[in-house]
DNA sequence: TCCATTGACGTTTTT
DNA sequence: CGTCAATGGA
C-alpha cells in the first residue's frame, strides 16, 4: 500500500500522530499547527492502512462548520463516499442516537428540539405560573442553572440543595420544566447530550451494540468537552475502543459554559496507553507574533506545555496604539485598514477583534464613514428570526400538537381573538390535568369552560390546524411550508410593522419556502427513520444557519475574540486592551481560573494573525454612560517589549495635522483653533496640578490633540490639550 | 390591541 | 450611553 499521499504532506510530529499504534492518542495541537489535517489524515490512515471499516469510525466536532469541513476534506483525501462515516457534532450525534432509539430513551417518536430561545420562553412561562417574581427569578438564570446541571449530568433528584432556599427553588423550576418537556416531547440542547448518556447507562444492549461497532473515536477541540460529553465518550470507548483526541489546553476559552480543560489531563489518567504528541510547528503566523503569544501564555500555571515556532520569517513587530479614547481607537484602526487597502490588499484580510459585542458599534460607525465594507459576525441567524420561527412553529404543531412551545407561539399569531385571558385559562386547565395545551383547548371547548366568543376563536384555531394537517398530509415539504404560511395568514401579522422590516420578513419567508423546496432528506436521517418534515425541523434547530452577510464579499471582519477561534487573517486588530475590559473586570474579580481563561482568549486572538498584529487600548472610555480611565491591559506587560512597537499618529510639529473634519472642542476654552499650535516645542507651561514644565511633543488631531510635557515635579506626562488647561509662561 | 414611554441592565456563545 | 423588554394609557 502506497501511503505517501497520507504522509508526505505531514511534518514529523504530525506523522507520528497519524501513524501511532498506541491504543489512545492525545494530540496537543497548537494554534495553526495543522490539527485538522492530522485528524483527517488519521481518519484516512485508519481506513486505508489499518483497513478499518468506515462504519467503525466516529468523528466528533463541536460546530457544524467543523463537521462539514471534516467531511469535505475526508472525501477529497479518501476519494470514496464518506457516507458511511459518522461525522458530526456531539449534539448531532446524540440527536441521531435518540431518533434511532427513541423508545429506549423514553421519548415520543415525534420529539422536537427546543432551541435556547424556546427554552427561555418556556421557563418564563413556568416561573410566572408558579406565581414567582420574574425580577427576582429571571428565566435567563433558570436556564443557566438547568443547563449547567444537565451539563454535569444531573437530574433534579441528584441535586443536593440541603437547606439552601435559592437552590431549592431552582430545582423546583427544573422539575416543573422537565414535566413540561416530557409532556410535550420537547428536548433542549443539553438534554440531547444527557439523554444520550443515560441511554448508555440504562440500555446496556444499545451501548454494547455501539461499542462493538464504533471502535475508533476521533474527537476535535477536546479542550471544549464538558463533563457529560466526556462521560459519554468514556462509556462508548469501553475497554476496547480506541480514542484519538485533538485539542489545545491553551485555547480553552469556554470554561464559563461548562467546558473542562481538565479533561485533557484526565484523559491520560482515565485512558490507558495514551501516546501524547505535540504539534508545535506553526504554519500561520510570523515569528514575532508567535514569540509574543508564547510569552503571554507562559504566564498561565499548570499548562501541558507547548511552544510554537515557525520556519517562516520573523515579520514586523506587534503594533501597539495608545488611543486617547475609544473614538480615537476606532479612527486609528479604520485608518490603518484604509492604508492596507490602499496598498492593494483586500478588506477581508483584515479582522477587528474585541472582547465584548458592544465594542463593534464604533468600528462600524467609522468604517461606514470611510465607506469600507464590513461584516459583523454573530448576529441573528436565519432559523432564529422571528418570522422563520413563527412559520416553523405551525409545522411543529402539525407534526406534534402537544408541542406547547409551538402552541404558545402561534395560537394568537396572527391575532385571532385568542387573548391573554383565554390562553391563561387554557394553561390553567392544562396544568390542572397535566395535559398539553392542545388537548386542554379541546377539553375547554367540550366542557364549555370558555365564553362563546373565545370558544369560537379557539375552535377556529383547532380547525385551522386539523384542516392543514388533513389537506397537506401528502404534500411535498416545500408545498407544506408554503401552505402553512398561506393558510395561517402569517404575513398579515407582519403588515403592521414598518414597511422595510415587513419586506425583509416576507422575503425571509420566501427564502424559507425555497429552503424547504431544496431540502433533501439526508440519508443518515432516513436511516434513523425520520420523515422529511422531522428532519427539516431538526436541522433548523441544530444548525440555525449562517449569520447574515456574504462571507465572500470583500469585507472587513468584525467579531468577538471568542468567535475568532479557528479563523485566521493576515491583519488582526485586538481592540480594547485595557484592564477591566480585557481582561474583563468580572474575570479579574472572580476566582477559579477566570483570569487564565482571559489570557488564553488573548492568546487565541493573537494567534489568529498571519502577518501583522496590532493591539490598541484607550486611556479613557465611555462605558455605561460614564467615563472610565483604565490602565493598559496587564497582558501587554506580559509580552516582551522588544517585540512591541508603539505607534504614534503621524503628526509632527513641523507639519501640523489638518483635521479632515474640523470639529470644535466640546468644552469651550480648552482647545485650540485652526492649524495653529498654541505652544511651541520647548515652551514653558504651567498646569494646575502638575505645576511647571516644558512641552516635549504633540500628537493627535482636533479635540484629541495631546501634548507631552516634562513637569519639573511630576515628570513626563501626556495630556489632552483640550482638557489640560495649560498656560504659557 | 397597539404604540409609546419608562426602566433595568450592561461578558464571552454553540448546539 | 444605548438597548431591549415590560408596562400602561389611548
Amino acid at each position: 500500500m502506497d501511503v505517501s499521499h497520507l504522509l508526505d504532506p505531514l511534518n514529523e510530529a504530525q506523522r507520528r500522530a497519524v501513524t501511532a499504534e498506541d491504543r489512545h492518542v492525545l494530540v496537543l495541537a497548537g494554534a495553526g499547527s495543522g490539527k485538522t489535517r492530522v485528524l483527517i489524515h488519521r481518519l484516512a490512515w485508519l481506513i486505508q492502512v489499518e483497513h478499518v471499516s468506515p462504519l467503525g469510525v466516529l468523528a466528533v466536532t463541536f460546530t457544524n462548520k467543523a463537521a462539514g469541513e471534516m467531511r469535505e476534506r475526508a472525501s477529497q483525501l479518501l476519494q470514496v463516499s464518506t457516507r458511511p462515516l459518522w461525522i458530526g457534532t456531539f449534539h448531532g450525534i446524540a440527536h441521531r442516537l435518540l431518533r434511532m432509539h427513541w423508545k429506549e430513551a423514553g421519548l415520543p417518536e415525534a420529539f422536537q428540539i427546543l432551541d435556547s430561545e424556546d427554552q427561555q420562553r418556556l421557563l418564563r412561562r413556568i416561573i410566572r405560573e408558579e406565581g414567582m417574581d420574574e425580577a427576582h427569578w429571571p428565566a435567563r438564570q433558570a436556564q443557566w442553572f438547568i443547563n449547567a446541571r444537565k451539563d454535569e449530568g444531573e437530574r433534579p433528584r441528584h441535586i443536593e440543595h440541603g437547606d439552601h432556599p435559592v437552590t431549592a427553588t431552582w430545582v423546583r423550576i427544573y422539575e416543573r420544566y422537565e414535566d413540561y418537556c416530557n409532556r410535550g416531547g420537547l428536548v433542549d440542547f443539553a438534554e440531547l447530550l444527557l439523554r444520550a448518556h443515560e441511554l448508555w447507562l440504562e440500555q446496556p444492549a444499545v451501548l454494547d451494540h455501539y461499542r462493538r461497532r464504533l471502535q475508533h473515536l476521533l474527537i476535535d477541540e477536546f479542550q471544549d468537552t464538558n463533563a457529560i460529553q466526556y462521560a459519554w465518550l468514556r462509556m462508548l470507548a469501553g475497554d476496547t475502543g480506541r480514542v484519538f483526541v485533538v485539542g489545545d489546553d491553551d485555547q480553552s476559552i469556554y470554561g464559563w459554559r461548562g467546558a473542562r480543560v481538565e479533561n485533557v489531563q484526565h484523559f491520560m489518567r482515565d485512558f490507558p496507553d495514551v501516546a501524547t504528541v505535540r504539534l508545535e510547528q506553526n504554519y500561520r503566523s510570523t515569528g514575532t507574533i508567535l514569540e509574543a503569544a508564547n510569552a503571554l501564555i507562559s504566564h498561565n500555571q499548570g499548562r501541558m506545555g507547548k511552544k510554537l515556532w515557525t520556519e517562516g520569517p520573523e515579520g514586523h513587530p506587534v503594533q501597539l496604539y495608545a488611543a486617547y479614547n475609544e473614538q480615537d481607537e476606532a479612527r486609528f484602526v479604520v485608518e490603518q485598514i484604509r492604508q492596507w487597502i490602499d496598498e492593494g490588499r483586500r478588506a477581508d484580510e483584515a479582522a477587528i477583534l474585541y472582547r465584548t459585542t458592544a465594542q463593534s458599534r464604533l468600528f462600524e460607525e467609522y468604517l461606514l464613514r470611510e465607506s469600507i465594507p464590513y461584516r459583523v459576525y454573530g448576529g441573528l441567524r436565519f432559523f432564529e428570526r422571528v418570522e422563520i420561527k413563527d412559520a416553523l412553529a405551525y409545522l411543529r404543531l402539525l407534526l406534534n400538537p402537544d408541542d406547547d412551545a409551538a402552541f404558545e407561539r402561534v395560537v394568537n399569531k396572527p391575532t385571532r381573538a385568542i387573548g391573554d385571558k383565554t390562553v391563561s385559562l387554557l394553561r390553567a386547565q392544562a396544568r390542572e390535568s397535566g395535559i398539553p395545551l392542545w388537548q386542554a383547548a379541546g377539553a375547554c371547548i367540550d366542557q364549555k369552560l370558555l365564553a362563546a366568543r373565545a370558544a369560537n376563536a379557539v375552535q377556529g384555531f383547532i380547525d385551522l390546524l386539523t384542516g392543514m394537517h388533513e389537506r397537506m398530509r401528502d404534500w411535498t415539504l416545500g408545498n407544506q411550508m408554503q401552505g402553512v404560511i398561506d393558510d395561517s395568514k402569517l404575513a398579515s401579522h407582519y403588515e403592521k410593522e414598518p414597511p422595510e422590516r415587513m419586506e425583509t420578513r416576507l422575503e425571509n419567508l420566501r427564502e424559507l419556502v425555497n429552503a424547504a423546496d431544496a431540502f433533501v432528506l439526508p440519508p443518515e436521517d432516513a436511516d434513523a427513520g425520520l420523515s422529511e418534515l422531522q428532519s427539516f425541523l431538526s436541522h433548523a434547530a441544530l444548525e440555525a444557519g449562517e449569520t447574515q452577510g456574504e462571507q465572500w464579499d470583500d469585507c472587513v471582519q468584525l467579531m468577538t475574540l471568542h468567535s475568532a477561534k479557528g479563523l485566521e487573517f493576515p491583519l488582526v486588530f485586538i481592540a480594547g486592551m485595557e484592564d477591566g475590559l480585557f481582561p474583563h473586570q468580572r474575570s479579574i474579580e472572580e476566582s477559579g481560573g477566570r483570569l487564565e481563561e482571559e489570557r488564553r482568549l488573548c492568546y487565541v486572538g493573537m494567534t489568529r494573525a498571519r502577518e501583522q498584529l496590532c493591539l490598541s487600548y484607550a486611556e479613557v472610555r465611555r462605558m455605561h454612560g460614564s467615563e472610565s480611565h483604565s490602565r493598559p491591559s496587564r497582558f501587554i506587560d506580559e509580552m516582551p517589549s522588544s517585540l512591541l512597537r508603539e505607534i504614534r499618529p503621524r503628526v509632527s510639529a513641523e507639519r501640523p495635522y489638518v483635521p479632515a473634519r474640523p470639529s470644535a472642542p466640546k468644552r469651550s476654552g480648552g482647545g485650540f483653533k485652526g492649524q495653529e499650535w498654541p505652544f511651541r516645542l520647548g515652551q514653558a507651561v504651567t498646569h494646575r496640578k502638575f505645576g511647571e514644565g516644558t512641552v516635549l511633543a504633540f500628537e493627535g488631531s482636533g479635540e484629541h490633540t495631546r501634548v507631552q510635557v516634562n513637569f519639573d515635579a511630576a515628570g513626563v506626562k501626556w495630556l489632552v490639550l483640550a482638557y489640560a488647561h495649560l498656560e504659557a509662561r
